[in-house]
RNA sequence: GGAGAGGUGGCCGAGUGGUCGAAGGCGCAGCACUGGAAAUGCUGUAUAGGGGCAACUCUAUCGAGGGUUCGAAUCCCUCCCUCUCCGCCA
C-alpha cells in the first residue's frame, strides 16, 4: 500500500511512478478524498472534545452533589445530545470515504525502485548476468518424456483424484523431491535463515497484507466456508508471522527460509505448458524472506539474490539472472530479479526464482515497523524463490539426462537422494 | 460437536456507568547511592491520526463490530479468539 500522505500531499509523484509501470492513474479524486476525509475528521475530534468535557462536565457536577435532574444538568444532556447528532452525521459520510479511500489504495500496485529500468514489459528486461554452460545439443528430451520413461510422476491419474494440472509424484520422482527440500533448506539454515513451516490456510488479512488481495482474488483457491484460502506462496504467511509488530531493532534482519506447498488457480494460462511440471496448480516451493530495516533493502536484495542462485550453483544448473523492467514487475514488488534456469529439452530459459524487494509497501499493509529512539518506522520486506522444486526437478531432469535413459544428478544431491543416477526399473 | 470459564498496556493484574489511557506489580531505560555491582530510591516507559518550530496539545484505541447514555473497560446485542472438561480424531 502506498502511503496514504504521499497520495494527499504529492499525488503527481505517484501518477508519474505508475506510468512509468505503464498504468494511467488518475489521483485527483483519490486526492480529493483524502483531503475531504483529513477535514470531516478534523470537524469530527473537535465536536467530540466538546462532547467529553461536557460529559466530563456532567460528572464533576453529579459528584458533587447536584441533582441528575437539576436544571444544569438538563441543559447539558440536551447540549450533548445536539453534539451527538452532528457527531454521527460526520462519522457516518466519513466512514464510508474512508472505506472508498482503503479499497482504492489497497488496489494501487507499489512505485517502482529508481533503480529499476523503464520498459513496457517482458521483452524490456535486462540480463544482468549468466552462470554455466547450458546444454544446447540436438534432440534432447523434455523432462516429462524423461519423467514418463522413469516412472516418475503420474498426471493422467491425478486428474481422478483432483483434476488436471496435478501430479502425484512416484517412486524416484517422490524421492528427488524431497530430497531436493531437504538440501535446499539445509543450505539456507546453514547461512542462518531460520526454517519456519507456517500453515498454508491463510485468511484474508494475510492475503491483503502481502499484496494479493483485493485484487487477484481470482488467483488463489479459497475455502467457501470458512475466511481462509491456499495460500499461493509462502510469502503471504511468513509476512503474517510479524504483523502489527513492532520489531526491535536489534533484532533485524530478521531471515526466514520456509518450504510450503503452493496452491494457485492459474487463471488465464489456459493450454500453457500443459505437460510437466512447469504449471501446476499444487507445487512445492522455499522461500526465503527478509524483514530488514529501511536503509539495509537494497543490499538485502543482492544477498537474497544470490542466496537463491547458491541453490542453482550447487545442482549445477546453468542460469541467467534477469532484471524485470518497470512494466513486468509483480503488484508488490518495487525491484525485482528473476532467476531463469536453462531447460535443455525446451531449449529454453525459465523463470524458477524471482527476488523482488518490496520497500515498505507489504510492511504497510501488514504494520510491521521497527523502533528507532522514540518513532516507530515501517520496515522493508524482501522474498525470494531459494527455489520453485518442481521446476528444480525439471531443470534436473533435462540438465543430467543420458543417452541410455537414466539421468545423472549433481554430487551435492547424492546425501540427500542417495545415489547419483536415477535409473529405469 | 456438547458443557463451562475468559479476553484490559511488553508481561502479570485491579477496575461493574462519571475528570480511566486505565491502580498496583514485574520488566525495561535514565538518574541518585556505590570503588564497582547487588539491593534501594526517584523519574520515565503504548499505538495511530490531527494541530504546533518546539515544549506540548486534541481525537481514537481495554478482542472486533453495533447499541443504550450527557458520559462505557464497566450495561445490552452480534461475531471472533483463547482456556478447561467431555466426545471425536492424525
Amino acid at each position: 500500500m502506498l502511503d496514504q500522505r504521499l497520495v494527499r500531499d504529492n499525488p503527481d509523484l505517484i501518477t508519474r511512478e505508475l506510468e512509468r509501470r505503464g498504468l494511467n492513474v488518475d489521483l485527483q479524486p483519490l486526492q480529493k478524498n483524502a483531503q475531504v476525509q483529513r477535514s470531516l475528521e478534523e470537524q469530527r475530534s473537535t465536536l467530540q472534545g466538546e462532547s467529553n468535557r461536557i460529559g466530563k462536565q456532567v460528572g464533576i457536577l453529579i459528584k458533587s452533589g447536584a441533582s441528575p435532574s437539576s436544571q444544569e444538568i438538563e441543559e447539558l444532556r440536551r447540549e450533548g445530545n445536539k453534539i451527538k447528532q452532528k457527531v454521527a452525521l460526520l462519522e457516518e459520510q466519513e466512514k464510508e470515504l474512508s472505506i472508498n479511500l482503503q479499497k482504492q489504495l489497497l488496489s494501487l500496485p507499489n512505485l517502482p525502485s529508481p533503480y529499476c529500468p523503464d520498459g513496457k514489459n517482458e521483452s524490456e528486461n535486462k540480463e544482468i548476468r549468466s552462470w554455466g554452460t547450458p546444454r544446447k545439443e540436438k534432440s534432447l528430451l523434455k523432462h516429462w518424456e524423461i519423467a514418463d520413461a522413469l516412472g516418475l510422476f503420474d498426471s493422467e491419474r491425478s486428474v481422478r483424484i483432483a483434476q488436471s494440472r496435478f501430479v502425484t509424484l512416484l517412486n524416484h520422482g517422490a524421492r528427488l523431491e524431497r530430497a531436493l527440500i531437504n538440501f535446499m533448506l539445509d543450505l539456507h539454515t546453514k547461512k542462518g535463515y531460520l526454517e519456519v513451516m507456517p500453515p498454508v490456510l491463510v485468511n484474508s488479512a494475510s492475503l491483503t497484507g502481502s499484496g494479493q488481495l483485493p485484487k487477484f482474488a481470482e488467483e488463489s483457491f479459497r475455502c467457501a466456508d470458512d475466511d481462509l484460502w491456499l495460500t499461493p506462496t509462502a510469502e503471504v504467511p511468513v509476512t503474517s508471522l510479524h504483523r502489527n509488530e513492532i520489531i526491535p531493532l536489534e533484532q533485524l534482519p530478521l531471515r526466514y527460509v520456509a518450504y510450503t506447498p503452493c496452491f494457485r488457480r492459474e487463471a488465464g494460462s489456459y493450454g500453457k505448458d500443459t505437460r510437466g511440471l512447469i504449471r501446476l496448480h499444487q507445487f512445492n516451493k522455499v522461500e526465503l524472506y527478509w524483514f530488514v530495516h529501511p536503509e539495509e533493502s537494497l543490499d538485502a536484495h543482492e544477498q537474497i539474490t544470490s542466496d537463491a542462485e547458491s541453490i542453482l550453483q550447487a545442482l549445477e544448473l546453468p542460469y541467467r539472472v534477469i532484471e524485470l523492467c518497470t512494466g513486468d514487475l509483480g503488484f508488490s514488488a518495487s525491484r525485482t530479479y528473476d532467476l531463469e534456469v536453462w531447460l535443455p529439452g525446451a531449449g529454453a530459459f525459465r523463470e524458477i526464482s524471482s527476488c523482488s524487494t518490496c520497500n515498505d509497501f507489504q510492511a504497510r499493509r501488514s504494520s510491521i515497523r521497527t523502533k528507532e529512539g522514540k518513532s516507530t518506522r515501517l520496515i522493508h520486506t524482501l522474498n525470494g524463490s531459494g527455489l520453485a522444486v518442481g521446476r528444480t526437478m525439471a531443470a534436473l531432469l533435462e540438465t543430467g539426462q543420458q543417452s541410455d535413459g537414466s539421468v545423472l544428478l549433481p554430487e551435492a544431491l547424492v546425501p540427500y537422494y542417495g545415489s547419483q543416477l536415477i535409473q529405469p526399473q
